[in-house]
DNA sequence: CGATATAATTGGAACGTTCCAAATTTGTCA
DNA sequence: TGACAAATTTGGAACGTTCCAATTATATCG
């Protein structure tokens, strides 16, 4: 392999054109002639020229990669939202560093840092677990947009783009009151991210407003997975008083809440009514089909992205913070009657 | 925004030596003074400098970025296969590209350039269906260490590393025949892809052994995802002389299996025996928690990863196929009796 | 036809690093 | 102290592109 890679000096040579002209050619300037063009063209096919991105970059200092970090690919959540992010990048001629953190903000920096060494041109960052405002601020000072999803940062100077947790949470609560329940539990999560606390606080006024009381013990705290739902309903079943429905942190819990009821002889829908928080895409085909506030992960990817990409385009950082809203799908978990759950099945 | 990057220049300057000097700092180079190193490193942290990779990478000809290319990261399988790859990519310093390819060998091949172009130092590729050895030798020609995981490629002039279907699958159903079965289906998947076909391979040579016949019209094809389990109990239903157990081409065929057993009133487990494969993550805490062919993802995903560091390590382009073997994890799903689950479901 | 406008092409200097060969400083020993 | 070795430092040329200003070819017009 002694032949090194060929170069747009040699594609020039090969063509009897200049470096220049050939690069005119590769940015598809309308400056160059037909003729020559296609000349160069056949000549960069014949030869097997692959564009170095890299020079390219340290030339003209800006990149055509973004860098994507998730706290956790593994929840499907996250990979939905990672694989709509990936299509509007790939489709505008980008590629992505993808990472993942696993809720460590040692990793977290680590990647971040990594990856501005690397020359990205944009951030998307949906924050692990302890992410303060203050760890963006040399990324953010730097002049490198940044997009924060899915959890709230408050303090950074970015944009945002978040789904409407307050007011999705307050729905499917007050669907289940609506259904008759009045002992309404809220299963899964842990106090320290926004995400939480804005579901919590959904779920808090849509009892009030009700007229009915909060009660602390329903409000059972768990890992944000499917594990932690079965150790909810495990928890929730030592109680006296117990729950006849619940609104769970997201579908993950959801699912396993349903899994605890059944190995304690309980029929999601029928004797508890669940609702999760999502509408991952397994919710639809779930038996029961999971209730559940949809939040359409791969769009949302997909706006992050857009938002994104307007920004580094635009070159001015003015931050914009969207909230996305969510509206609440009735499936069976929640016991609601259904007319023909075979439409939305075949969807 | 004025001030432009600081540079190695910048802080040779700064620290009052040469942007060699620097440049040896940067590289932790034992030719230099223990005295200026300080002084460098120090100036470094105080001008905030961060390395420009890009511009060692265009100098050495060589980078510290590797593509991950998988067929659909929305399948936990392939997410938490990514996340393995991520980790010992991470540690080994490199970062990674991570595209999603979706079963399209067009948008398969872009990626794939674009990447190229974006100077990788290798790549591990889970293929989409229906790509051809052909398409990768170009990128293998110039070079570029390649493997492939998951999905065989035949005729592929590179690493590999599959897990060992055959086996699995036999075990699979020799335990569903030692429970007393003798009418077992095989769900899921389609005859396009090599992983279908060892797996399917498996299933008839254990049937055989047993000196049971292949009934063609139990083996049934379906989407490899948790609706196409679902489909495939639909279409099982409309026969005369049905399964009771039945073989999946995934865990999310088998948990759509369960599913779609539950809507026609059969508990899996009890009436009917379900046995999944590749063991995701919920497979553990699902009700009934399936009884599965382990191949452990994330630990693929990192041999995946620690094979294609060896090889860009290497240069050599010594090509090495390697068979992860599997083993089948009885749980409830297959109907078996299981001792104390609990212990299972905690650890 | 000469003059001028327009289209097309082109050298060479950047971009921020690494690497080599060569230069400089420091240490050691008779 | 002088000679030599070892340790440390250093210019400058690369890497493959883009971009600018300047040049050359071609078309247009009176």
């Amino acid at each position: 392999m002694n032949r090194s890679r060929t170069t747009v000096v040699d594609i020039a040579h090969a063509a009897g054109v200049s470096k220049s002209t050939v690069s005119l050619v590769l940015q598809g300037s309308p400056l160059v002639n037909e003729k020559t063009r296609e000349k160069v063209n056949s000549v960069i096919a014949d030869l097997g020229y692959v564009y170095n991105r890299g020079a390219a970059n340290l030339r003209q200092s800006r990149s055509k990669i973004v860098g994507i970090v998730v706290n956790d690919l593994t929840n499907s959540f996250f990979a939905e939202l990672a694989v709509g992010m990936d299509m509007v990048v790939q489709s505008a001629g980008y590629v992505q560093f993808l990472a993942h953190s696993g809720e460590s903000v040692d990793r977290q920096r680590e990647v971040i840092a990594s990856m501005r060494e690397n020359g990205i041109a944009g951030l998307i960052l949906s924050p692990a677990r302890g992410t303060e405002a203050a760890d963006l601020k040399p990324l953010i000072d730097s002049g490198i947009p940044v997009v924060i999803v899915v959890r709230n940062l408050p303090g950074a100077k970015v944009s945002t783009l978040l789904s409407d947790n307050y007011t999705g949470a307050k729905a499917a609560v007050r669907h289940l009151i609506s259904l008759g329940h009045s002992r309404i539990g809220f299963m899964g999560g842990f106090l320290d991210t926004a995400v939480f606390a804005e579901r919590l606080r959904g779920y808090r006024d849509a009892l009030q407003e009700a007229g009915l009381a909060v009660d602390e013990a329903l409000i059972i705290h768990s890992a944000p997975s499917r594990a932690g739902g079965v150790a909810a309903v495990e928890r929730m079943m030592l109680l006296a008083d117990r729950a006849t429905a619940a609104l769970c942190l997201n579908d993950a819990v959801a699912f396993g809440v349903c899994d605890g009821l059944r190995s304690v002889g309980i029929e999601p829908g029928k004797g508890f009514g669940v609702i999760g928080f999502d509408d991952v895409i397994e919710a639809k085909t779930a038996v029961p089909a999971l209730t559940t506030v949809s939040v359409d992960p791969q769009g949302m990817g997909q706006r992050a992205a857009q938002l994104l990409l307007k920004q580094i385009n635009a070159g001015g950082s003015e931050q914009e913070s969207l909230v996305t809203s969510v509206r609440l799908v009735v499936r069976q978990s929640c016991g609601a009657p259904v007319k023909n759950n075979h439409l939305e099945k075949m969807a």
